[in-house]
DNA sequence: GTGAAAGCGCTAACAG
DNA sequence: CTGTTAGCGCTTTCAC
């Protein structure tokens, strides 16, 4: 292993002249420079992560916590993890993965040990348990979701209040009356997971406000779950028109299910998706949707991460607005008979 | 920030004492151990992890590569992931998220600045270009999947070989003669993944023994593409009655364009499918399959750079056995007409 | 513009 | 069974 020492020498420099090179923290003179950066070339220096962190107490660390649950739409935590590791790499941090598994002891470990300079929670519940902890702690952190109180805390998410809305708009534009909202998984919205709640505020405020009916139901996803759900919706509400899902094992089902029973979209009924931009591509319908913008939210929290870690940045709530995009499943509602 | 001098001191102890009690390296009183465990407790101690990693020339912290790009079935990939974490975690290590952007400087980096101990490397390919510097450092490491020389390497796979002999046999064994796959995107076999080959070669060679014959078609996936794929099929071979599909994003379309041709599954065409279990369980079909046991490779992936890393553990191929778990899209061949 | 030297907090001989 | 001590490799005053 080389060292700061042997590249020093190397040089004809000393220690701390070989440092400030690399930091840039004083003035070196170019012929100084030359000869130090050669040096670290010809010997193919890589400064000692565990010494750098120790004398700067800065690991140069971010710790990403996400869920180990798997009933979330999986890819977009993937998306963002790996949106979270390469924005952090492009401000020169590496991205340590926790896993939920620990909880909040997670939190006790990574600000107690020093081992990252900060940290990035996904899938942050309403009232979530790491949160308090978070507070005591001076440990800069970025949450990815919105809890119930944001109070001394940096957020980030979709305003997922301003998609339900702008769904409802959307189909309500077209002359749809009556609509129905296909869910998440129950379970998420009993452990209260913010965007499932947000959403589902914005869809009834603004559908109150434009005097259509609204419909929602959870539904577990896969084609059977679907099947039950959709069946009941259609009973309790025959003149449904127009649906909206948020849930993406849930879409592809959904479409069969309409194929099957001979409704045709956009035709008979209008489908509007909350998902990644590829699974709305992807589909057997070309759908309209509002995108989840995974890559943005990732880079979003690392940007005032890394503000934070500098000393500027300060605690706010980033929501990024909604995009609906229209493709082939939304049209005007089909006329009452 | 709590020191392990002040640990000492509070239990009134040498600090040394405190850093055997810590690491078990010899043996300690009772009484002493007790009192200093008390100390931790109540102050809250956490060691510094950049302090032990220069002390001891260990970080404790396992570099895993995952691939950036997002042509691969992506849940398996996270799947993966969060397996090495949680094993890891159960081994006293942390995960290091790198992505595929660095290519191989992140190996160089990795093992330059001694951040990680040892690192795993997802979707190698059959010929990796990571693997020459992998070999040329002293730098341990396991690799999830198989290039074509494995000589001084450890890899974790599931046997994909095996994987796709096991697919043609049990649809030969149902009296099925003429077997279409439809495979991954074509881009996964430009990229010479190496499973994706190695499924083909079982796939073929078994077919070849078994006297059926066999019809291989990449397929990027989604609706569209899918139905180009069949159509294709279905025309070279009007007789098939046998389809394998290897490419998650292809199965629930080509269920769905099944239906619509009136096709039943499996009364009138058997498929099988080489997934994750969940997305066989999920789809509209129960689908006979071979799983992708994420999980699984996951695990003896950390299994086997901690043994290495502990001096035990070797250079060795860890092939997984393939399952094939009989659901309902599989029968007896049709007779022919 | 450059060097010398004092730690950062911990581990691991060495010494009893 | 426990304490003393010498670093690990780097950053950062302080001094010139």
């Amino acid at each position: 292993m080389v060292t700061l020492a042997e590249v020093a020498q190397h040089a004809g420099v000393s220690a701390s002249t070989v440092s400030y090179v690399l930091s840039g923290k004083r003035s070196i003179s170019a012929n100084t420079r030359q000869r130090v950066e050669r040096s670290i070339r010809e010997l193919g220096y890589h400064p000692n992560a565990g010494a750098r962190a120790l004398a700067s107490s800065k690991s140069n660390i971010i710790a990403l916590m996400v869920p180990l649950r798997t009933d979330m739409y999986v890819p977009v935590m993937m998306e963002i993890a790996i949106a979270v590791a390469t924005s952090a790499r492009a401000h020169g941090y590496d991205v340590l993965l926790l896993t939920g598994e620990e909880g909040p002891d997670a939190v006790r470990r990574v600000a107690g040990s020093g081992i990252a300079d900060g940290m990035i929670l996904m899938d942050v519940e309403l009232d979530d348990e790491r949160l308090p902890l978070l507070r005591e702690t001076d440990q800069p952190s970025v949450l990815i979701g919105l809890p119930a109180d944001t109070s001394g805390l940096t957020c980030v998410d979709l305003d997922f209040r301003a998609t339900g809305a702008l769904c409802v708009e959307h189909l309500a534009k077209q002359g749809h009356q009556d609509i129905a909202v296909i869910g998440e998984a129950p379970a998420v919205y009993e452990r209260h997971t913010g965007f499932a709640e947000r959403t589902l505020e914005g869809l009834r405020s603004r559908s109150r406000e434009l005097g259509v009916r609204l419909l929602h139901r959870p539904c577990e996803g896969g084609y059977d779950a679907m099947a039950v759900t959709l069946a009941r919706i259609l009973d309790e509400r025959p003149g449904t028109s127009g649906l909206i899902v948020q849930n993406e094992s849930a879409v592809e089902p959904l479409l069969a299910l309409l194929r099957q029973q001979g409704r045709a979209v956009p035709e008979d009924v209008s489908v509007v998706a909350i998902c990644p931009d590829q699974v709305a591509m992807q589909a057997s319908v070309r759908l309209t949707s509002v995108a989840i913008p995974a890559q943005e939210m990732g880079r979003h929290a690392v940007d005032h991460l890394v503000a934070k870690l500098d000393g500027r940045g300060s605690d706010e709530v980033v929501l990024i607005a909604p995009e609906l995009t229209v493709r082939g499943s939304t049209g005007p509602a089909p006329s009452r008979s």
